[in-house]
DNA sequence: CATAGAAATGAATAACCATTCATTCGGTTG
DNA sequence: CAACCGAATGAATGGTTATTCATTTCTATG
């Protein structure tokens, strides 16, 4: 019924490599969705894009293969993401710290089937060392990002007490935690709400730029 | 070589089903941060409980069913931890959620094995009604209890702009993403630090309460 | 000490699943 | 249009795994 691929005929042979990896990876995270990372197999996933047995093994390898390059399609996703915001110079800093809080509640990253998959993976990582390293190496480059951000709105206020690498680790672990949320409590725990946590938090550090930003 | 069980030869016949059960329990967590769960089979777990194949079948009828199990005995093992503390006559308000704090980063729940049981199973939530359920229905019993808390502290100080349903969910999805931290970036994040981070928090919205309770 | 019954064993079974590769298909080129 | 070649197929294969149950082992009881 819904098991059929994302885009039904339009898919030529003659597609770039790198588009029928996107459209496994897709059909993957989908699949991990409905039924999780331990009961997801290589016909769920071949079903799903709508293509034959082989096809993943021809294009990856191997299972392993692929979902390392389903992380990595997550993780790409999302620093990409805030990348384009942190060297975006039509914005302040005040607005970079701004436009990373709708990023992170925005409809593309609190899809519950990434978070799904998010969650996957990370109950895997203790077990699995790339696992790890993937989560390992994005964690620590947004951090430096944010950090940044945080040193630099520190000069616009009297925020001496403030300390930027605290806020930042603060803020991360409250927007992952918001996201186990969104997760497993979805009647409970709607985008906007997250959002208006997250910023209540902010506004406790920064009240001069986030005070009234934020409808309790 | 630490392959072996739990209870070397300590482990007759006559024990009640109930410890074998827990025996077996514990040999399911300890594989699911060994080999993670999309990996763990029947006979990892009977091999690290030091038993044969057949006794998870003859105990729990199914493997599903252990993995219910498990996910349930680290539910309980937390939540009743949490109700002693809030059960406690001898404390009051503040200490109680010092206590609190204390017990959510205390050795027995930041321990790596259990962490990566926890998003193990968050993983897998959005495809197992079942494990959803379980874990709607702890975060519920804690949130009101802990809710309670903050309206009673609310009362004890000039902290009229508190909104202690906020407090609450800010707190708990704060503890949860530093899990996360001390799972995946155990180099990076200390239990002793991850526990400043929680108290920096809670400092920023009862100051009187817990200001100096904080280093840096 | 003998025996009954409960607990545990582990070889056998059947289902499942990742991977392979001989074959087919489709688009491009000359 | 013919011939070629890379892309895709899917039946077959071999390895893995949950589950079963006939047999063995243990322990409590008289």
């Amino acid at each position: 019924m819904d098991a059929v691929n994302t885009k039904p005929n339009d898919t030529p042979r003659s597609m770039p490599k790198q588009a029928r990896r996107k459209q496994l990876i897709q059909a993957t995270i989908k699949c991990i969705a409905k039924k999780g990372l331990s009961s997801t197999t290589m016909a769920d996933v071949t079903q799903q894009a709508g293509l034959s047995m082989g096809i993943v093994n021809l294009h990856f390898q191997s299972k392993e293969k692929l979902l390392i390059e389903t992380l990595r399609y997550i993780s790409d996703e999302y620093t990409e993401g805030l990348n384009k915001i942190y060297n975006d110079k039509s914005l302040n800093t005040e607005q970079k710290i701004l436009a990373h809080i709708n990023f992170d509640f925005s409809r593309a990253i609190i899809d519950r089937n990434k978070l799904a998959v998010w969650f996957a993976f990370w109950g895997e990582t203790k077990s699995r060392p790339t696992y790890l390293s993937i989560c390992a190496s994005y964690v620590s480059e947004i951090a430096n990002n944010l950090t940044h951000l945080f040193v630099l709105l520190k000069q616009q206020g009297d925020y001496s007490d403030v300390n930027p690498d605290l806020v930042c680790t603060c803020y991360t672990a409250l927007s992952d935690g918001l996201w186990l949320d969104l997760l497993i409590t979805p009647k409970g725990m709607k985008p906007a709400q997250a959002q208006a946590v997250a910023m209540h938090y902010l506004a406790t550090q920064f009240p001069e730029h986030f005070k009234n930003k934020t409808e309790q």
